[in-house]
DNA sequence: CCTACCGATCGGTAGG
DNA sequence: CCTACCGATCGGTAGG
């Protein structure tokens, strides 16, 4: 309850999202992140008395910072391209701006699916309902493809973009020696996402 | 060069997919796998001579397999909705047959990025190369939009395929409790493949 | 394919 | 936030 200084704890959580994302829980010692951070072991454990719980805390903190970026969605929202030109680009731009945080998520979801589903339930479900309440609606005023299953379309969106995302560059070199396939692939995954989703 | 019996050196193959699945390279200490196989760790490391080339060895395995189950793709293949079938559902079949397999090359993809891409290279890139050309003989023929980039597409929806299936009920359960999602999931990452490439 | 064993590293504690 | 330290586990080897 006590007011942290900011710097050492965010340090720790900086460079944790950071090794994490990269190497994995397993595959980082703490040691590796208290040399990051430019501090001794013990001193780790006195911020986070336990490795489990510095990756529940990072987990809490990574979900909670997407959760204040999405883009605001009102009850009385239509689907209309505005609507889903927003969340496509709030989806994209948060991992994007930090390719760990994809990462992050792509591992602790097949690392620990239980504790995942949790987060999503806390932090991302209402917010979901209601762009799936949003695409129901545009469904009934003609714009959107009555055969898109709105819950099925955004989890395959949501997962395709942080795959996407957590790939970088293998994503596009998927296919050996190509240019700038980064930008490329994300701008076929918003035209997927959209022509999927509008009627013509 | 020696003929394998094929009892012993088959069950670690088999055993070391389902737990690099399940708890990643890391997470998984060769212990583990040899109790799991029924003999002592310096028997498993006989077979292979450390726990990097077991990886190794079990990667090289895992995308040979799928490579012999891409459907034949012929240079006059044109990019119709049969050719475009055949390619999804031995996508999905491939995947959804042992989630482990998309959670191992997931993995691979995150912990060991040169190593996945190499692997692409020589087994995947010519089949790839080959759909990318039915592809744009597609849009020649005005059967497939024009916007698609055909590269990008075939990327973007691989990856979604391999991601939705190794999320399994995590991808549907991405929103609190609802019933048998991940058919639905299934259902509509088709829908979305299909309904973003060809012209209505 | 086994028994016996080892050095290195790991997460974590004591005590200040 | 540190020094000093520990028990457990890890990948791997010797030798048969």
């Amino acid at each position: 309850m006590k007011e942290e200084r900011p710097s050492v704890r965010e340090n720790i959580f900086a460079e944790t999202i950071r090794l994490f994302g990269e190497r994995g829980f397993d595959g980082t010692p703490i040691q590796a992140i208290a040399d990051a951070v430019g501090i001794r072991k013990p001193s780790l454990l006195y911020h986070f008395s336990s490795k489990d719980e510095l990756g529940d805390e990072v987990m809490k903190l990574l979900v909670s910072t997407w959760e204040a970026k999405l883009p605001e969605l009102h009850p009385e929202t239509t689907s209309g391209p505005a609507v889903f030109e927003a969340v496509i680009e709030s989806l994209v731009a948060f991992f994007q701006e930090d390719r760990n945080r994809a990462r992050l998520v792509l591992r602790e979801a097949l690392d620990r699916p239980e504790k995942m589903k949790q987060l999503v339930h806390e932090h991302l479900n209402p917010w979901m309902d209601r762009l799936s309440s949003a695409i129901r609606l545009g469904q009934q005023n003609g714009v959107i493809r009555q055969s898109v299953d709105p819950i099925s379309y955004i989890t395959g969106i949501l997962i395709m973009a942080i795959a996407i995302s957590a790939m970088g560059d293998l994503a596009a070199v998927f296919f050996g020696s190509r240019q700038d396939s980064t930008a490329l692939t994300g701008k076929e995954f918003v035209r997927i996402a959209y022509d999927s989703l509008f009627i013509e």
